[in-house]
DNA sequence: AAAACCGCCTGTCGGC
DNA sequence: TGCCGACAGGCGGTTT
């Protein structure tokens, strides 16, 4: 599913390819997409105007739009956003919008699952997006350090995993990236937030850093529906240690690898490696 | 505060 | 072979 490494890899697929083309069609055909806007609303609003910048906050696509908007993605499970530099293609069964730069290609939010979101929202006006506008710390940034996440963990009983997941307290990360960090740290996704050493603290930001940048190098994990900007496939799935893999060896130990719900996700761990009680 | 559950969707897969 | 329920999981919402 598209996490911050999926995502991120989206937009700088996409950011050489949408910027400064002035929109001639923007069509909407689910219209549930949009969040708070009426497709006539939506489309007098884009039409004419081109996108001047493309960034990124957790799992959120912002495309800025001349005349002081900003158009904010969300792809969920399911969605995509992928530029086809040839209009002529036939859509996609499941294509819920399409922005057409007319000559100079599509861009087109495809969505199998349709839980997928569009806002057009006044410039830095996330109030209406609670999502975004209650975004926890960036975990590439600098501000994630040892000491932020010591403080995120401290004095609280939350099993670490569900910390991980909580998007008020870091941002991007999702049910792949919260296993491989924790197996990479060696700590077990029940483990109670406040029950970390320092020591593991320190790995398990660390293991955060090293995978997403790791993840991200490979353009992302396609485990079914995630691609890049350009409809290509990411490559991490390919180096996975643990998600998805109960019953096959542990590539640290060869333990036999195991999953169980945590926090309402299928969590994946090694019991070796990852001691339940430390 | 935290956890459990639901709704939103469709495609896939395992079991019978 | 075909049908059916379980499952996949991001996020907002409600309830416990």
């Amino acid at each position: 599913m598209p996490e911050l490494p999926e995502v991120e890899t989206v937009r700088r697929s996409l950011l050489p390819v949408v910027l400064h083309k002035p929109l001639e069609a923007v069509e909407v055909h689910t219209t549930r997409i949009l969040q708070h806007k009426t497709v006539e609303e939506f489309r007098e609003l884009l039409l004419g105007r081109s996108f001047l910048d493309l960034s990124r906050r957790g799992k959120y696509l912002i495309f800025s739009v001349e005349g002081g908007w900003e158009l904010v993605a969300h792809l969920r499970m399911t969605g995509r956003l992928i530029f086809y530099s040839n209009p002529s293609i036939p859509w996609a069964k499941h294509t819920s919008a399409v922005f057409s730069f007319g000559s100079q290609g599509e861009l087109r939010f495809e969505d199998v699952r349709k839980f997928g979101t569009l806002d057009l929202v006044p410039t830095g006006q996330y109030e209406t997006i609670k999502g975004l506008h209650t975004l926890g710390v960036e975990p590439l940034s600098e501000e994630f350090s040892p000491e932020y996440l010591l403080k995120l963990l401290t004095g609280r009983r939350i099993k670490v995993k569900a910390l991980l997941l909580d998007q008020t307290k870091i941002a991007g990360l999702g049910n792949i990236y919260a296993d491989e960090s924790l197996f990479q740290a060696a700590i077990h996704p029940q483990r109670s937030a406040d029950s970390l050493t320092e020591e593991e603290i320190e790995r398990l930001h660390g293991a955060i850093r090293d995978v997403l940048e790791l993840a991200i190098a490979n353009q992302g994990t396609t485990l079914r529906d995630y691609r890049t900007g350009f409809g290509q496939e990411g490559s991490f799935q390919n180096r996975l240690q643990i998600y998805g893999k109960k019953g096959e060896e542990c590539p640290r130990c060869g333990v036999k690898l195991e999953h169980r719900k945590v926090a309402g996700r299928t969590s994946h761990f090694c019991p070796a490696c990852q001691r339940e009680q430390p």
